[in-house]
DNA sequence: ATGAAAGCGCTAACAA
DNA sequence: TTGTTAGCGCTTTCAT
C-alpha cells in the first residue's frame, strides 16, 4: 500500500522556492485574495519548476471541510440503473449542472451486498458534501437513515417528502390521469395496468387490492393513484424492474395466459415506456395488432427507435430537466438556502400506438 | 456557503469523554490495532452518546494520503457514456470489485465543457488514488496528461499502452477476423463495414484509404485490422458514436443510396452491436430480408431482446468480466503490483443474423 | 500586499 | 494495551 502523494511537493516547498510565504502561494492558486501579479507570477514560476500541480484536494477539503463531492445514491443495483434511460437522462442533466460548479458525482450503489449490513459502507464514510436519493425514498429507508445520522444533507427525487430535505417530483399523478382520459376518450373501458416497482423488494405478478395497499415507492403509487382518478383498471400487474423484458412478460400475461378472453383488456397502461415497449412487443408476438387490437400507452417520453413503426404514446417527462433541478437543490443546499419542493410538469403526447377501442 | 460539518462531535470528544486517549479511540474505529473489547465498547458507548457516527473522511483522507476514491474518465459526454450498455456493463463490474473494498467511484466527463480549458476541472483537481481511463487514450490525451502531471496513476481499458499503467483489452482484432471468416464461408464476398469512432472528433460518413489511416481509438483501429486480416471490405462507414441511430443511417447508406446496386454488400460487420441492430432495422425498412438478402453481424455480444424475433450474430466480449478486470488492476495498482497487461478472449456466437450469401 | 500562527480531524510511530 | 507526539497539506484569521 504505497503511499498515495509520495514524493510530491507542497505547498509550502513552493512557498520557500518562490520565497514568500505560504499563505502567500495560497493566495497565488486560490485568487481567494489580493496579490499582487508579480508575485502570483514568482510562485506560479516557482510551481512550474517544481512540477507542482495545484494544491492537494485532501489538504484543502479536510482545511474548508467541504469535499466538493455529491453522492448519488442509485436504487437497486448499479448495472441497472444504467440501463434505464431514465436513470441516464436524470444523472446527465444532475452532471450537468454540477460539473459547471466543479462538483463531482461520486456513484453510490442503493443497497448492500453484503448480508447483515444495511446500507454500502460508502453511504456511511464516503466524504460526500451533500447526497442526492435520485429514485426516491422508502418507508424506514436506511440510506436515508445512514445520511442523517451522519449529518449529510440529501435531496430527494421523486419520492415521500423528508424533513429539510429539497425534493423535486413531477406531475405522476396527473399526468398518468391524463393518460387514461384519453384511452377512455377513445373508446376503452377495459384498462389493463403494468406497474413500476412497488417497493425495495422485488416481486412479479398480478396485484390485488392487498398488495395495491403495499405500494411504496412514489412513482408506482402515484401513477396507480391518477389511473384510479378516472377508472378502475381491470387487472393489474407488478414488474420488478423498468426493463423491456417485464414489460413483455406483463403483457403476455395480460394478454395472453392471465385474463379470460372475454375480458381481455383492449388497452394497455404501463408506467414507464420500456415497460409499454416490452408490451408492444408481446402484442406483436401474439399477433395483435397495435393500436387496431390492443392501444398501448406508456410514461416517460423516450425516445425508442427500435420500436420503429410504432411510435409509443406516452406521458412525456422533462428527464433532463429533473436532473438539473436535482442538481440545483444540491446547489441550493450548498449555499444555505431554505430547501424547497419543485414538482416538474409532464405532458401527454400521442403516438400511433393508441386508437379507438375495436368494434 | 455554510460548513459542512458544523457543530458534529470529533474523535477527540469521544475519546475526552470515554476517559481515553484520540489514538486509542481511532482504534476502536479502525480496528488497526490491539484493544480490549472493553474500552473499544466504552469509546463506541461514548461516541453512541455524542451521536458521534464515525471518523470524519476527510481527516482520515488527508492523513493517510489516501482518498478512497477512484476516477472513472467516461468518454464524450456522460449522457452517451451510460446510453451504451456497453459502457454500462463494464462499469457495473468495475463498480462491482471496487466496491467490495470500499472503494467509490468517481465519474468524471472525459471531455471540457468549457472551450479553451483541456480538461475537466475534477480531472485537474479532484481527490483519487486511481484513474480509470475506461474507454482507451487517444494520441496526446489531454486527460492522461493532466493526470501525470498531478501525479495520479491511471489504468487503461482498450487503449495504447501507457507506461507505468495496467491495460485491460480484449481480442479485438481476431474477434473481428473470426466474424468476417464467418461470412466468408458463408459465400460472402460483398463485405461491407460499420466502424466505431475513429478518434475525438465525431464524423459520419464514407471511409477512404486515408481516413482509415486516421483511427485512432483502439476499438475501431483493431477491429478494421482484424476485417482486414481476412478480406478487403468493399465500403466502410464510420459512426459518431455507437448508437442505434447511427447504425441504421450507415445501413441505409450501404444498402440503399451510396452503393451501386450491381455491388450491393451481401454482408455487413458492424463493430458493434447497437451498429449491427441498427443496421438490421435499417434492412427492414428497406424490405430486405434478413440473413436471406443481407447478413448482419456485430460486436460486443450484448441481449437485444427488442431486436426479436432477430439474434445478433456477435463476437461476444466479456463486459462485466471486463469492468473486474479494471477493478482488479485498480486494486493492484494501489497494492503496489507490478503494472500489467491483460488481454480478454472473445468468441463468436452464431444468432439468426447471419445465413447463406443470396444466389 | 504579505506573513505568522493556528488548526481542520485524523492516524501512525513510538514510547511507556 | 494505551498514551504521547507529531504531523498529513492546506486555508484562514489576524497582524503587520
Amino acid at each position: 500500500m504505497t503511499r498515495n502523494n509520495a514524493g510530491r511537493p507542497t505547498l509550502a516547498r513552493v512557498a520557500e522556492r518562490a520565497g514568500v510565504s505560504v499563505s502567500t502561494a495560497s493566495l497565488a492558486f486560490s485568487g481567494a485574495g489580493p496579490i499582487t501579479p508579480e508575485t502570483r507570477d514568482r510562485v506560479l514560476a516557482a510551481a512550474a519548476e517544481l512540477a507542482y500541480s495545484g494544491p492537494n484536494p485532501l489538504g484543502r477539503q479536510l482545511r474548508s471541510g467541504r469535499s466538493g463531492i455529491v453522492g448519488v445514491i442509485i436504487g437497486d443495483n448499479p448495472g441497472r440503473a444504467f440501463r434505464d434511460p431514465v436513470s441516464v437522462k436524470v444523472l446527465d442533466g444532475l452532471m450537468q449542472v454540477l460539473g459547471e460548479q466543479g462538483l463531482g458525482v461520486l456513484l453510490v450503489p442503493g443497497t448492500s451486498r453484503v448480508e447483515g449490513v444495511p446500507v454500502d459502507p460508502l453511504v456511511a464514510s464516503a466524504a460526500m458534501d451533500v447526497a442526492v436519493l435520485v429514485w426516491g425514498v422508502v418507508t424506514d429507508d436506511p440510506n436515508l437513515e445512514a445520511l442523517q445520522r451522519r449529518g449529510v444533507r440529501v435531496v430527494v427525487g421523486e419520492g415521500r417528502p423528508v424533513e429539510g430535505a429539497p425534493l423535486v417530483a413531477i406531475e405522476d399523478r396527473a399526468g398518468s390521469a391524463e393518460a387514461i382520459r384519453h384511452l377512455v376518450a377513445l373508446g376503452h373501458t377495459r384498462i389493463a395496468e403494468i406497474a413500476l416497482p412497488f417497493g425495495r423488494e422485488e416481486r412479479t405478478g398480478p396485484v390485488d387490492a392487498q398488495r395495491l395497499a403495499q405500494a411504496d415507492r412514489t412513482p408506482s403509487s402515484n401513477r396507480l393513484a391518477g389511473v384510479r382518478d378516472v377508472v378502475e383498471p381491470v387487472f393489474t400487474w407488478e414488474t420488478p424492474a423498468s426493463l423491456v423484458e417485464h414489460g413483455r412478460d406483463a403483457a403476455m400475461a395480460i394478454l395472453g395466459e392471465w385474463v379470460p378472453d372475454s375480458e381481455r383488456p383492449t388497452a394497455i397502461f404501463a408506467q414507464s415506456d420500456l415497460l409499454a415497449a416490452g408490451a408492444v412487443i408481446a402484442a406483436r408476438e401474439l399477433g395483435l395488432r397495435v393500436p387496431e387490437d390492443v392501444s398501448i400507452a406508456g410514461f416517460d417520453g423516450l425516445d425508442l427507435p427500435w420500436l420503429s413503426p410504432d411510435v409509443l404514446t406516452s406521458v412525456h417527462q422533462p428527464l433532463g430537466e429533473k436532473g438539473a433541478a436535482l442538481g440545483r437543490a444540491v446547489l441550493g443546499l450548498l449555499a444555505g438556502d431554505e430547501p424547497t419542493a419543485v414538482t416538474l410538469p409532464v405532458r401527454l403526447v400521442q403516438g400511433t400506438t393508441t386508437g379507438p377501442a375495436p368494434r
